[in-house]
DNA sequence: TGTACATCAGTGAACGCGCGTTCACTGATGTAC
DNA sequence: TGTACATCAGTGAACGCGCGTTCACTGATGTAC
């Protein structure tokens, strides 16, 4: 006599909500994952940390994320999403010169990496995204996109030079916002020559655009 | 009648080795954590994994560095020991101009970054030091260090500027060098742009240095 | 409007595993006489 | 040169804990008729 055992069915969910309360919950879940990431690191990063965190069980984190790499893939996603979908208006053509689309795309990333929180999590998503093949895909595409948005912007700035040449720049450029946050965050050097550094980080950025 | 329980001897090691075997092993511990901590990160370095890449117990690890916080402090602060002694001989006068001093710095700095495990190892110390104090302290102290540096040549360079002026040029400087580093590493964007852009970075360096 | 049913949202218990740490121990090496 | 002894180097077993994952389960909500 045999007991028929239905076979389990297995849940694969990636954050893909179906229902309105679905998705705030996924929300939730990011939001909390995230700050974890950002106040202890990736080391201390738990499943058991987000539940609690967010007030719901773990089994429940696991009905919407069914691993930790999903739920990391998706909080990585996210976020590079919604830094890029600013950054993207800010180098917007719009009725703006190419000048004040470049200015304005490098006071955001300085506003965004004055936050000390936008500060670690970058810093967790470069280290991540080292190890991590999802993460790095993800960083990949956006510093490409925004490389290229950049690039553009050098040649309208600067039309003599060749694409190759502009891309170079954008190169600098992007290095030159971005490797200023090594200077900001986690109690690093509140250094008082860190004030009016946007302004000559603009002037240094433009000048590296113009330069022949 | 009492038997005379003698007290443990709590070792406190750090790293500390009194023989020259030790001193050897000591060396060969923090190899093996480093490597570990380039090939898989941080949340992966375990003592475990450590002592089996050098081929001892694990007791033996736990014998010359008593907590994992103690060796990942004697990795950090070996790291940029090494790093630092020698970017300061770049940067050192000795027959050089200022500006052969900062070239040869900043061409230390791109020759490192170029190596992916170098690359990895300081994506991984950035993020360390956001979330641990003792390699926060370390990170900031060599900072400060390239900082004043730096700041001492911008200063040769250009007579002109104020102390103040030619901090806010060295951090310019060395955020450039250091941020380039994200376009380098695990599977990174290897843009054909990239080719002769470390000339186009030292002149950029030398246009910051000398800029009004 | 009610009702049946599929799907969505959430729970609780258990699992095996690898982790950092503790500790009593043994053998090798250096040093003082 | 030998010998006694302190220190150094290295071992093995065990610990309690938190981890990601599995799975059978219950209750809430939406939908089709």
């Amino acid at each position: 006599m045999e007991s028929e055992k239905p076979p389990s069915v297995t849940r694969h969910r990636q954050g893909t909500a179906v229902q309105a309360k679905g998705q705030r919950r996924v929300d939730e879940i990011l939001d909390a994952a995230t700050a974890v990431l950002v106040e202890e690191g990736y080391a201390q990063l738990t499943t058991r940390k987000i539940a609690a965190r967010v007030g719901i069980r773990l089994s429940n984190v696991q009905y919407y994320f069914s691993t930790k790499q999903a739920l990391l893939q998706a909080l990585v996603e996210r976020s590079i999403e919604q830094y890029y979908e600013v950054l993207r208006t800010k180098a917007a053509r719009g009725s703006k010169s190419p000048k004040t689309q470049l200015l304005y795309s490098i006071d955001y990333v300085l506003r965004s990496h004055a936050k000390p929180e936008i500060a670690i999590l970058f810093k967790e998503l470069w280290a991540l995204a080292a190890h991590d093949k999802d993460a790095a895909r993800v960083m990949d595409s956006f510093y490409a996109k925004w490389c290229e948005m950049a690039t553009e912007l050098v040649m309208e700035l600067n039309p003599d030079i060749s694409r190759r040449k502009a891309e170079r720049r954008a190169i600098l450029i992007i290095g030159l916002v971005d490797g200023h946050v090594l200077f900001t965050g986690a109690g690093s050097t509140p250094s008082p020559a860190l004030r009016g550094i946007d302004k000559e980080m603009k002037d240094a950025a433009l000048r590296i655009a113009m330069a022949p």
